[in-house]
DNA sequence: GTCCTTGTTGCGACTCTTTGCAAATCATTC
DNA sequence: GAATGATTTGCAAAGAGTCGCAACAAGGAC
């Protein structure tokens, strides 16, 4: 993944690219995967040490209004980011065993050209964390056994 | 809307019908539209001056964890809280005003399907928060004017 | 009632993220 | 290149929400 297209869209767009920036978008670009504002700072500083966590926040939000990365709440643990490319995705989180399952695109397209078209609403519907059950926390949960006092808890 | 199911579901499900419980849970029933923590603290507050925030947000997730209140995180302010009662519905959120449209339940059944056909997988689609542009917020971004330099600002 | 177990609360500390502000940096115009 | 105005940064403080823990309240067994 490569961000050569974000550099040119900062530009264009009448921002600045400062050396911040740069740093914080190559380590979204040089990482596999979602990383944490937290895990940028730590890279970031180990070239310049003095950025503070507020500006990597900062430059994320920057980023994301302009579509170059994408975030997501997984709800419980801090807010991840990847860089917006080609392998565009959603993900399905089990709240049950913690297990996150890839969601191609296409799986929303249906419900973002019924809000277009009936509400004349354009959904940013980028990278969505959709919460719920996979199967098999689904399937521990049917029969419980009579005398289980404590299924209740695991509710 | 009343909350005469809640307090049989609490007690069914074997979890304790406290003081604070019900206090909340009638501040959430008496509130109409969505309520914060923080305001259902300030009105718990006015009989019960001991109550903590903390006892507030635990008892939200109870309640969340057993469908009998719903959330809805609205990005940039505190989440709001809603009794689940029969006016279930979504919400589009717009960036670029602030409005918000809401959204019949119907909207997700499609997704809520697929997503079971064909991961095994249960989503929570409870109460949902889309964001993204009404159509005013689209009409004022098009056709941009020549010689407006801040039209980046407002992207 | 007492004993024992388990659930719940209030408090304080902590994490993650946002915000206000003064200083620094950058782009533009002369 | 100096003056000017706008943007960006680092720092400190605040907001929102969570967690560990000791004290307390409830329920069940006897
Ligand atoms: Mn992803
Ligand atoms: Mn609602
Ligand atoms: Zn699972
Ligand atoms: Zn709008």
């Amino acid at each position: 993944m490569h961000h050569g297209k974000a550099l040119t869209t900062l530009k264009e767009t009448g921002y600045r690219l400062t050396p911040q920036r740069l740093m914080v978008l190559e380590t979204i670009a040089g990482a596999r995967g979602h990383v944490t504002a937290e895990e940028i700072g730590t890279q970031v500083r180990r070239t310049y040490p003095y950025i503070d966590i507020a500006t990597i926040y900062r430059t994320l939000h920057l980023l994301k209004r302009l579509h170059l990365v994408t975030e997501i709440d997984p709800g419980g643990s801090s807010a991840q980011y990847e860089l917006a490319g080609d392998g565009r995705h959603h993900h399905l989180i089990c709240e049950g065993c913690g297990k996150t399952i890839d969601l191609p695109l296409a799986y929303l397209d249906n419900l973002h050209q019924s809000l277009r078209r009936e509400f004349e609403f354009e959904a940013d519907l980028d990278h969505f964390a959709l919460r719920g059950r996979c199967s098999q926390c689904l399937a521990a949960r049917t029969g419980t056994p009579r005398k289980d006092r404590n299924a209740w808890k695991r509710l």
